[in-house]
DNA sequence: AACTATTTATAAGA
DNA sequence: TTCTTATAAATAGTT
C-alpha cells in the first residue's frame, strides 16, 4: 500500500527501516485502539523497535499484568522465570509430605493397614499400646490435678461461707459489729462464680460431651466416664 | 476500508461484531508480523475476543516471557508480585496444615499432651484403644494367613516325600519293577532335586530357627509370640 | 513531516 | 465461516 509494492523482508537500510518502522508502528497501534472499541476485545500490544524503544498499548478495560494473569490462566503456560519453579516445586513437596503425613495417622487410627507386613503391624502395636499408656497417665494425672484444685475451691468456698455465717452470727449477737448491708451482698456474690469456674468438673459424668476442637482434630470420645 | 466507512465505536449487533473481530484479527495480526520482519522489532500482541477466545502472536527472536521481562525492565512495572504473594499465601497455608498433621501425630504418640483437657484426653485414650484393637486384629488376620500357606506348603513336601519313599520301596522288593540300570539312577537322580528344592521344609523342625522367611516376611527379633 | 500513487484492509453482501 | 468486491485506509517512495 503505497507507491509500490514492498516485499516483507528485513528492510536493510537502518533509516528507511526506522522510518518505516515509525509510520507502521503508529498504524498498528490504531488498528489495536480500533479492534478494543469496534469488537469490545482486550488487546495488550508491546513493541520494541530494533533499537530498543519500547511502544506498547493496553485496552483500557484491563492492564497488562491483568492480560498476563489471563493469557497464563488460557495457555497453562507456566515456569516463567525460575522462582516461580522453585515454589511450584517446594508445593509439590509440601503436599507429597502432607499425604505421607496424612497416611501415617491413618494407618494410626487403623485404616489402611491392608498393604503392612507382620513386622510393621508388631511395630505399630507396640508405639500404639506405649502412646496408650502415655495418655493413661497424662489423664490420671490430669484428672488428679483438676481433683486437687477443686478440692481447694471447694474448702475456700467453705471457708468464705462460714466466715459469713460467724458474721451473721456476730450481728445477731450485736448489731453494731455489722458496717453496712453492702458488705454484706459482696461476700455473696463472690462465692458463686467460685464454684461456677470450673462447670466440667461437676458435669463431666453426666452431660453428653461438646467436641473438644483442638487446631480442628477432634477424638471423638465416647463417654466421659473415668475408666 | 470497505464498501462505507465506519465509526469507530462498539458494533452492538453481536454477530457482526464477532464477524468484524475476524477480519481484523487476522488483519493486524499480519501487520505485527509484517513489522516484525520488516523493521527486526519484537512484537507481542495478545487479543481476547468479547466472548474470551485468546489470539496471539510473538516475534519468534523472543517470547511472551522475554518480552514481558524486558517490559518491566523499561516500565519498572512489577508482573510477578501478584501470583508470587499468592503462591506465598498458599505455600504458608500448607505448611500451617503440615504442622497440625505433625502435632496429631505427635500426640498420637503421647507427645506434647501438656495443653490437653480431660475431655480431650479421654478421647485420644479411646482412639488409641480402637485403633490398637484394629491394629491387633489385622496382625492376627496376617499371621493366620502365613500359617495356613505353610501348613498347606509342608502338607504338599511330605506327600511328595511319602510318594517317593514309597517308590523307592517299590523298587527294592521288587528289581523287575525297574526295567533298566539306567531308569534306576534315573529316579535317584531325580529325587535328589526334589528334596533340595525346599530344604527348609525338612529342617525346619530340627534345625534351629534359620528364619523361614515365606513370602519375604521376617519378624521383629524381640518378640515372636502370637500375643 | 507532507504528499500522493498505489497497495492493502475490510465492510457489506452473498 | 468464506468469498467477493467496492471502497476506505495505510503506507512506500518522493518531495
Amino acid at each position: 500500500m503505497g507507491r509500490g509494492k514492498i516485499e516483507i523482508k528485513k528492510i536493510e537500510n537502518p533509516t528507511n527501516r526506522q522510518v518505516t518502522y515509525s509510520k507502521r508502528r503508529v498504524g498498528i497501534l490504531k488498528k489495536a485502539k480500533e479492534l478494543t472499541v469496534l469488537c469490545d476485545a482486550q488487546v495488550s500490544l508491546i513493541m520494541f523497535s530494533s533499537t530498543g524503544k519500547l511502544a506498547d498499548y493496553c485496552s483500557p478495560s484491563t492492564d497488562i499484568k491483568g492480560i498476563y494473569e489471563r493469557y497464563q490462566v488460557v495457555t497453562g503456560m507456566d515456569l516463567w522465570n525460575a522462582q516461580y519453579e522453585r515454589m511450584q516445586n517446594t508445593l509439590k513437596h509440601l503436599n507429597e509430605i502432607n499425604q505421607n503425613l496424612r497416611k501415617e495417622i491413618r494407618q494410626r487410627k487403623g485404616e489402611e493397614l491392608e498393604g503392612m507386613e507382620i513386622k510393621e503391624l508388631r511395630g505399630l502395636e507396640q508405639t500404639l499400646e506405649e502412646s496408650l499408656r502415655v495418655v493413661r497417665q497424662r489423664k490420671y494425672h490430669v484428672i488428679a490435678t483438676q481433683t486437687d484444685t477443686y478440692k481447694k475451691k471447694l474448702k475456700s468456698t467453705r471457708e468464705t461461707y462460714k466466715a459469713l455465717v460467724h458474721e451473721l452470727e456476730m450481728k445477731d449477737d450485736n448489731p453494731n459489729y455489722a458496717f453496712s448491708a453492702e458488705n454484706h451482698s459482696r461476700v455473696y456474690e463472690n462465692s458463686i462464680p467460685m464454684v461456677n469456674d470450673c462447670p466440667q468438673m461437676f458435669s463431666f459424668r453426666v452431660v453428653q460431651p461438646i467436641q473438644p476442637n483442638l487446631l480442628g482434630i477432634g477424638y471423638e470420645p465416647h463417654d466421659l466416664s473415668l475408666a
